[in-house]
DNA sequence: ATCGTGACGAACG
DNA sequence: CCGTTCGCCACGA
């Protein structure tokens, strides 16, 4: 599985192949890499993205396991995050929440 | 090598 | 249902 290759590079792999109008979930991603219990890091993975980074990972398709997009202070990143996936098709309920059990990867 | 940290999450009360 | 607490991991200073 790692051959050299860093936990953040695991990460962003998996999140290339999250196809277009579906969304992942830090823990999910964890699980996927063998480590339950680093969702955290995988936001932290997410977290070092570089501006020039955005368009070769899809990052917004990434949210937490209650289905909304995570920010902390960052409103900034929050907002355009959900701009692109509205922009992609997803509808967000009125909490807005996306329905993991529609939209839901893999 | 040790410590603090953060785009998380499940368990509590 | 909601806020709080605690555990987990990889990373960088």
């Amino acid at each position: 599985m790692s051959d050299g290759i860093s936990f953040y590079d695991q990460v962003f792999e998996i999140v290339k192949k999250i196809p277009p109008k579906r969304v992942s979930t830090y823990g999910r991603i964890a699980c996927l890499l063998g480590t339950p219990r680093a969702a955290r890091a995988v936001g932290y993975a997410l977290n070092s993205l570089k501006k020039d980074f955005y368009q070769d990972v899809p990052w917004q398709r990434v949210i937490n396991s209650k289905g909304q997009i995570s920010f902390k202070g960052d409103v900034f990143r929050a907002n355009l995050q959900r701009k692109m996936l509205e922009t992609e098709g997803i509808v967000f309920t009125k909490d807005d929440k996306i329905e993991l059990s529609v939209y839901g990867w893999p």
